[in-house]
RNA sequence: UCAGAUGGCCGGAUGGCCGCGGGGUCCCGCAAGGGACGUCGAGGAAAGUCCGGGCUCCAUGGAGACACGGUGCCGGUUAACGGCCGGCGGGGGCGACCCCAGGGACAGCGCCACAGAAAUGACACCGCCAAAUCCUCCGAAGCCUCGGCGUAGGAGGACGGCAAGGUUGAAAUGGUGCGGUAAGAGCGCACCGCGUCUCUGGCAACAGAGGCGGCACGGCAAGCCCCACCGGGAGCAAGACCAAAUAGGGACGGCAUCUGACCUGUUUCCGGGUCGUCGUCCGGGUCGGUCGCGAGAGGCGGCGAGCAAUCGCCGUCCCAGAGGAAUGGCCAUCCUCUCAGCAAUGAGAGACAGAACCCGGCUUACAGGCCAUCUGACGCA
RNA sequence: GCCGCAGUAGCGUAGUGGUAGCGCAAUCCCUUGGUAAGGGAUAGGUCGUGAGUUCGAUUCUCACCUGCGGCA
């Protein structure tokens, strides 16, 4: 699974669907690759300092290595942005954000390119 | 035992499962790449960017001057420093000890609000004062035209002497005491302070002693300034190398040169070249890639020199290094703290904070703890 | 990585070594039948924080905090 890294990429996840959870935002959009799935950790200034930060991405890229594993379909970039609960929270919460939050997404993307066909 | 002072150190520990980044070895593969094993993988401040260096590029003939910026008791230490160590002076504390931008105010300029007589040329206000002189008034004696005049004397004032006392203020022209005087005054004397000279100790800052002066010299330089010393600029996105696509440049060769344009052989004829196009190659340079990039003013231990900062020698170790950026997630046991509880125990929490070229300092943030030395008080012997 | 600027009343801003003003806003009064406008009066300031220099600091010096900006 490739890493987002460009700040294009980023600015399109955010254009894309959004669902929002205690422990994170998950943005998702459809990429211009051929069926490669790829993952994007972002934490602001906000959450805290860097420490904060950096511990926030760690948590998130753990959450996305169990979950986004099974639940991830070709052709799709997920971000997965840090908020203020995403440290604090439990790991096992964390992860049925994530869960919960990539289903609704899904249908989300399903029913906006059905009502485009 | 309690209360303190100083210096130094630590910055939770161990294990299991699943992962991440960089080297290494081996295996598979033509290669790209993939796999296995093993190893290393955040800090005392990595932070702020306040100083100093290394390194790299740019500039520069040498030296100096000016400007600007910085530093500022003395000595040492260092690659260097505005750091550190030791000492001196001043201030604070019963003490251990702590704090100080701590050169120059006769080089010059400037400022000192309000108050106060006066804030650096001021001898001026209130005030104090003997004699002499002058003026006004009173006036024994005396004179007289009985209204007055007027000596001695008295009162007041002027001139003069003085700066002790007074009030204000952050700061007031040395302080205290004795003598002295009309009143006073360093006017004289003693002690203290100040200035200056000599001697002694010290590398020096400075300290001590003695003599002299007779007080003259207010404060502010983190106001301008003067003096001494230091400083070329930029920063790893520095810089070096490799090097797509596209556009444009150059060289060589092939084709075309019908009509044209320009250059050229003096002109015409006849030629040559360029403008066209294709191929190969070259150079610059962008995206990108590689290096710079960690063996160092290095860590640890020992010995030695030095009061110390620090230095020398010997032994030993190799100790993060990247791509927008790895060092994590979960669990268990122990440790520390908080809360509840008589207790067993239960619940919760684990400070400040994340390398990005490197190093020496400074500053700032920080739960909790450890060690050493010293001081004061109390108690016991 | 390097380098600047700013912080003053609720808001926007002056200011300078000697107890900080101005405009808008706020409160009260007048004016009007009533409102607005207008007029008058009043209150409101740790001068970002902490040290230092000075007799005295919003101002000068140092350290820190916050915000904004510039260059590569």
């Amino acid at each position: 699974m490739d890493r987002l890294k460009n700040r294009s990429d980023f600015l399109r996840a955010a254009r894309g669907i959004r669902r929002v959870s205690p422990g994170l935002t998950l943005e998702i959009s459809e990429n211009p690759t051929d069926g490669a799935t790829r993952v994007g950790f972002t934490a602001s200034r906000k959450i805290g300092n860097a420490v904060i930060r950096n511990r926030a991405k760690r948590r998130l890229r753990a959450a996305a290595r169990v979950i986004l594993a099974g639940a991830s379909r070709p052709g799709v970039d997920y971000v997965l942005v840090a908020r203020a609960g995403t440290v604090t929270r439990p790991f096992q919460s964390l992860a049925g954000d994530l869960a919960e939050a990539v289903r609704l997404a899904h249908v989300k993307l399903d029913q906006s390119k059905g009502a485009r066909t």
